[in-house]
DNA sequence: TATATGACCAATTTCGAAAATTGGTCAACG
DNA sequence: CGTTGACCAATTTTCGAAATTGGTCATATA
């Protein structure tokens, strides 16, 4: 076990590099939006050869797909631990406001998912249909358990309610930042609120419900998370 | 009072030679585009030299100002109609609905709010500071008088229902039309379900409050048009 | 031998000045 | 008096040259 570190070391590092590499690239893309940066940029800035990028990602399009990737796995990742962390989490008015603000506090990820057209030139928006597919497959998923666990209201459609959520969702985190002096955090309350209003069914549900409920999502939220991660070109760290 | 006709028929003539205008430059924006349309377009469309043109409206800004403040006007006056043909049409979830088809079937108005980068440049968000104070304080106005006929939920201030109430509009006219086979229709319905549940209060208001506040509601809106039709440069037509 | 690199090249972007178009004016016309 | 289109300045478009950048690979290094 304390053999050969040429074999064990290595991919370590490559994984550190790549990860290295990708930080500059977020760094670089929020500062100055994706038609600015070069890759030579991003390679000075990790401290290493322009070829040397291109040992981990294919293309330019790659890279920045990959930091993309990143963050929407980071965003997942916190939804996740929120779920493992408390139960409650799953219910849709907690689920909404973790998510929102896991994308609110991603500055990056925000300006993708709104697709400010200078932070990343139609990266959202063509290459993606797979993912895309997956998340709403995960979304529609979720939505079922849901309505199984007597969670939703009974008087609109599954699928009614889902498109009812998702407009409702991108429309705050499209909404300007200022009812009065507020955080995201008091937006992401107001959201949950009208989420849990509009969508969610009066009655409360048992902690075994809501426990089965929560792995259940968190199932779900592991697949999506894996299907992401292995098409993603990302390293797999710690 | 059978009097010159040098007077009388003028203002007329040059009312509709204006609605002539602006139909001719609504439709060529739409085909084609804000940046592709020529004064000279317009003008040839219209019938008339360009020079005709610049006695209706001091520059191509204004004219385009003018189609986009008359695709609101008539929205407005459609909402106001529903509003005195039917006192309900003030409630929170079916004013929604009536707004939302109103813009869903206006596509040139669609196009203006979710601002279409090369439907209209600019020309909704810089210079018409002074119509989205006036707008944002009719919504205001609005919602107090809700408040105040108590068919509002008392579990939220009013600023923060009308800050949910206008995310989850925006979101839902920005949402993509298709949950299954739906038209504009469908989606409305779904709007104003969301709405209903989310903000409304429960009590169901008599027929006095609603014709009270319907009333009021027809007055706010008329103010709001009287101001916005003002400084619009619009025709005075029948 | 395996990995990293930067000189190198084709492809794309930027630049700049000339050409073309267009917003806006106004003298002339009806 | 209302209308117009020729006219002009300002803006936009064009297009070839110059500069930059994505991507490769022979060479250097450990």
């Amino acid at each position: 076990m304390s053999g050969n570190p040429g074999r064990l070391r290595a991919p370590q590092q490559r994984a550190e590099r790549a990860t290295r590499i990708l930080d500059t690239a977020a760094e670089l893309l929020l500062r100055h939006g994706y038609r600015r940066v070069t890759i030579d940029d991003v390679a000075a800035g990790a401290g290493i050869g322009k070829g040397t990028v291109y040992l981990h990602w294919k293309n330019r399009e790659q890279l920045f797909g990959a930091v993309f990737a990143r963050e929407v796995l980071q965003a997942l990742d916190e939804l996740r631990q929120a779920l493992r962390h408390d139960p409650r989490a799953c219910l849709p008015h907690r689920f909404a406001r973790a998510y929102f603000l896991a994308i609110t506090n991603r500055p990056l990820l925000r300006g993708f998912l709104l697709d400010d057209p200078d932070l990343l030139g139609k990266l959202t928006s063509s290459p993606d249909t797979a993912r895309d597919t997956r998340h709403s497959a995960m979304a529609h998923g979720y939505f079922a358990l849901l309505a199984e666990h007597g969670l939703l209201r009974d008087d609109m459609h599954v699928d009614e309610i889902a498109y009812a959520y998702q407009a409702t969702f991108e429309g705050f985190l499209r909404a300007e930042g200022s009812t009065d002096a507020d955080g995201p955090d008091r937006r992401a309350d107001l959201l949950a609120r009208t989420v849990q209003r509009a969508f969610e069914s009066g009655s409360a549900a048992s902690d075994a419900t809501l426990r089965d409920l929560a792995s259940a999502t968190v199932a779900l939220l592991g697949d999506l998370i894996d299907a992401d991660r292995a098409e993603s070109g990302l390293p797999e760290e710690a």
